[in-house]
DNA sequence: TGTACTGTTTAACAGTGTTAAATAAATTTA
DNA sequence: TAAATTTATTTAACACTGTTAAACAGTACA
């Protein structure tokens, strides 16, 4: 009867290498490269045994998708729990999830959906800039007269393209907050940058 | 002489073609859906024919990518252009971000690297709302002695989140800022927020 | 008319996720 | 212990993917 045991053991312990060599893979080589066949090969099985213990490809990554919930659930409290004050809890909260997010890279993107550049060049398109010239241009004016560093002017455009590109994404991705809402914080947030910028 | 013009023409109208039945495709189907054999078969033609117009599928979704920046950017000066005050010029030009974002949902997605849900239950999991139940938490505690509504809540949360969402996002997809243009992007909005919640 | 060239398709390769059938190993039963 | 049954594992296959090479058709030119 302790066999029984044991083999159940063994089963878990294989579930869980299941895991970690697709993590492994996905280190090494980015999500596209994840295959079950890869994922055989470094457990030293065959493409079929996987299916013993995961009913598709999709519920591996959903595995992965839990243990980084999980895992990020665990940092954010563990960084609360070194502060007092609300204030301090919530920055040092935030940081965890920003820590977090390049720890864990991998989790990260298959948490929130983040797909690493899908064609590898589109950095060197010239087009790709136009909307942040056109955009940085108005900020720069909105300064005068002081001008702005480039520095600056940098820092203002990323937090601005960030709440918009954030909410964006994250409406994409789940399922989306009531219109009212997201105008409301996109309101909330563009006034107050904004209102920051011109001191 | 004059057909070899027809000629060009006709196979720049293929060209178009094929990025029309490619957005046609992923519009239906989402990106997943996306093969050269559709493609063939939606312009009627066999799939080795698409590689004489495009080097390959990458550099279809490149081109996809390159008009969607193009688009982008034509109405944010439009947007632009509707205004005289700066202010009202930055308003205007990422309320048609976002507008654009939804609109060209696809386009969006391919030139952002946003990847709808890969395991679609990823929303049904509660494990993905335990980060949020926790900073939730300590906003509510943040804003005492008021006692904040859901809404209230959701739109501090949402605002905090998407900006960080959005600089983390950013510097995966695309190449990363420096480390202190981040710190100083995440600086000044968590604290600024932080700010405005208590008033 | 025959030759070169261009447009197009068929066939194939190596890879993907996944499933069904075949085989090997272990366990239970007689 | 020998046979029967169950379990573990693999091989083979299906339908799909991007991509390439070879075959075939059609047109233009000599």
């Amino acid at each position: 009867m302790a066999s029984k045991d044991r083999i159940l053991r063994l089963k878990e312990e294989t579930r869980c290498n299941i895991l970690d060599a697709s993590l492994k893979i996905v280190k090494e080589g980015g999500w596209d490269a994840l295959s079950m066949r890869k994922i055989a090969d470094e457990i030293e099985y065959t493409a079929p045994i996987i299916y013993e213990y995961y009913a598709s490809k999709d519920a591996i990554l959903m595995e992965l998708t839990r243990k980084g919930f999980l895992l990020l659930a665990k940092q954010l409290e563990e960084a609360r729990d070194r502060h007092r004050l609300p204030e301090k809890q919530l920055q040092a909260m935030w940081s965890a999830y920003w820590d977090f997010a390049f720890a864990e890279r991998e989790l990260y993107q298959v948490m929130y959906g983040v797909r690493v550049s899908c064609c590898e060049m589109a950095k060197i398109m010239p087009e790709s800039e136009m909307p942040m010239d056109l955009i940085w241009d108005v900020i720069v004016e909105l300064m005068l007269p002081h001008v702005g560093t480039e520095e600056e002017v940098c820092i203002k455009y990323y937090t601005f393209w960030s709440v918009i590109h954030g909410l964006i994404s994250i409406n994409m991705v789940n399922r989306g907050n009531t219109d009212e809402t997201n105008q409301e914080v996109l309101k909330t947030a563009i006034t107050g940058i904004i209102r920051s910028i011109k001191g």
